[in-house]
RNA sequence: GCCGCGUUCGUCUAACGGUUAGGACAUCACCCUUUCACGGUGGCGAUACGGGUUCGAUUCCCGUACGCGGUACCA
């Protein structure tokens, strides 16, 4: 009988949701939509030294907007119930103390300040950084150095103590990734990490291999920065004696800096000027603000779009996926091992491919569950531009627009004047050649539009050419001078669908507006 | 230092022993456009290095170099 797939994304709420994350996310996401298995999500909130308020539903908030939701979680409930570590604590111990038992563990009383004494003392030019191991812990004090009846002194008097691995001498640790296949670890350059620290939470190390067994994890994804700590985890799902129901492993590739190298930070953001976050986070602790995707002015489809060919694809020349597609034609087997620098540029091809690719209103099938065109209302309006939309309006203005914007936001400048009249007019660029023949052609102009009965694209054209002929000037002259009536400066469509969207009493306003800068 | 993992155009990548090493982003040129863009056509541009194995290596093996990750009572 084969186990239903469940995988688990497991982050830490010590503020913000990197990029990377959200890629972790992704593929954990695809792979158990693919196999009809279920998405879960637990908090690893074991430092709780550096766990932030707010971090939690932040990163819920991240997950909805990606359309990411999980199965199970500490909101959505669920039969393993409760997925916040801080909230399984009493479980740890039980499961820590049992493999001090059973001889793979010990308890160790040294403090902080022995613990760095041992780093300088034993610290050679060979050894740059001495690890707490099978040669050192004989130095130290710990349930292996003392006495019996010492190390139950120390513990009846509650003595801080950590729970430690007991890693063996001598023994080969070998697994397979999904993505690396066979990777080889030798215990004797492994540590005695320590599983459950002296206030009584777990690390990482031993939270994970609990509640992957508890949760009935079968597949497990994270990124490569954990590749070091697999032999520990495995050597625990033995001890545990649980090397059966172990999860498939699968240690997904950076996202590094796009210039130099390195791990993308979030301080890469601020220094390069792109956001590294899904959606804005604010450190209550600094008042730090990292940007993220959404602000940007990106959709949640190029978003995703973007993050998952980030280090896969599907062996065609294919590069725009949407979620369903993702889900139906992702392959572990095609992630790749290297790391992918993060190219802002390619970003934002994606999102301008999204936004001419999505149709402009409201979707059935929406994973976000709102229209393109919603969105682009909220920008509209939030800065300073009432959007009057009562026949269908925003719809043709974004029609005529999307090709011009790459970002959401760039909407506020393509779309703003189709709503009201522009702030200001550059006159500047059409008084130097302004003079009273054109003066006149426009004033002409306002009494020829007026009289027309049809208002559309090319009679307008057509009136206009013909007038400028019969003033006997270019109509190239006029050309940017109307536009800068409509519009306000040198962007924009065509300037005859512009007046066409906007309707006859509007273009003469604007006419006559620009016209009295003139004079 | 030690351990692990990587390495194809500037960037993301395709090619699972035989290709003029393909595509996309960026860039440059031209075309389109009486604004700004979009778009179209084309150019530039890569197998880190050295040894094997093979009739033949981007591809398989071994070294070297370089990069990254880990080396915490952080995840």
């Amino acid at each position: 009988m084969t186990k239903k797939v469940r995988v688990r994304f497991a982050p830490s709420p010590t503020g913000g949701l990197h990029i990377g994350g959200v890629r972790t996310v992704l593929f954990n996401y695809l792979f158990a939509k693919q196999h009809g298995g279920d998405f879960i999500v637990r908090i690893e909130d074991t430092d709780q030294s550096r766990y932030v308020e707010g971090a939690e539903e932040y990163i819920y908030e991240t997950l909805n907007w990606c359309g990411l939701q999980p199965d199970e979680s500490p909101v959505h409930g669920g039969e393993y119930a409760p997925y916040r570590q801080s909230e399984r604590k009493k479980i740890y111990r039980q499961y820590a103390e049992q493999i001090v038992k059973d001889g793979y563990a010990y308890y160790a009383f040294d403090t902080t300040d022995e613990l760095n004494e041992m780093r300088i003392k034993f610290k050679t030019e060979k050894n740059a950084a001495p690890q707490y191991n099978y040669e050192l812990r004989v130095w130290m004090r710990n349930s292996l150095t003392l006495k019996e009846d010492e190390v139950k002194k120390l513990l009846d008097e509650n003595t801080p103590h950590v729970i430690r691995i007991k890693m063996p001498l001598d023994e080969e640790i070998k697994f397979t990734d999904m993505i690396r296949g066979e990777v080889t670890f030798h215990s004797s350059q492994c540590d005695d990490k320590v599983l459950l620290k002296a206030d009584g939470m777990p690390t990482y190390h031993l939270a994970v291999v609990i509640d992957d067994y508890l949760m009935k994890i079968t597949h497990a994804f994270r990124g490569e920065e954990w590749l070091p700590s697999a032999p520990v985890h495995i050597l625990l799902w033995k001890y545990f004696g649980w090397i059966d129901d172990m999860p498939q492993w699968a240690h997904l590739p950076l996202i590094l800096k796009p210039d130099g190298h390195g791990k993308l930070s979030k301080r890469d953001g601020d220094r390069l000027g792109f956001p590294v976050f899904a959606m804005n986070w604010t450190d209550p602790r600094t008042n730090e603000l990292v940007h993220g995707f959404r602000e940007k002015g990106f959709l949640p489809e190029a978003f995703i779009n973007m993050l998952a060919m980030l280090g896969w694809n599907d062996g065609t020349d294919q590069e725009i996926f949407s979620l369903n597609e993702l889900i139906q034609k992702f392959s572990m087997e095609r992630v790749h091992k290297g790391g992918a620098k993060f190219d802002y540029e390619k970003a934002k091809w994606f999102n301008h491919e999204w936004i001419r690719k999505l149709p402009v209103s409201p979707r059935p099938d929406d994973p976000v569950g709102r229209g393109f065109s919603f969105l682009v209302k909220e920008i509209l309006e939030s800065n300073g531009t009432y959007v009057n939309d009562d026949d269908g309006k925003l719809n043709k203005v974004i029609e005529l627009v999307k090709d011009r914007c790459t970002l959401l936001t760039d909407f506020v400048q393509q779309a703003s004047f189709f709503f009201k009249i522009a702030e200001t007019i550059d006159v500047a660029a059409i008084k130097p050649k302004w003079n009273e023949v054109k003066q006149l052609f426009f004033t002409e102009l306002i009494r020829a539009y007026q009289l027309m009965p049809l208002w559309q694209h090319d009679d307008l054209e057509k009136t206009f050419k013909e007038m400028a002929a019969a003033h006997q000037i270019k109509a190239g002259e006029l050309l940017l001078p109307f536009r800068m009536m409509l519009v306000g400066g040198k962007f924009g469509p065509g300037v005859f669908d512009i007046a066409a969207l906007i309707g006859k009493n509007e273009t003469i306003h604007r006419i006559k507006n620009t016209l009295q800068l003139l004079l």
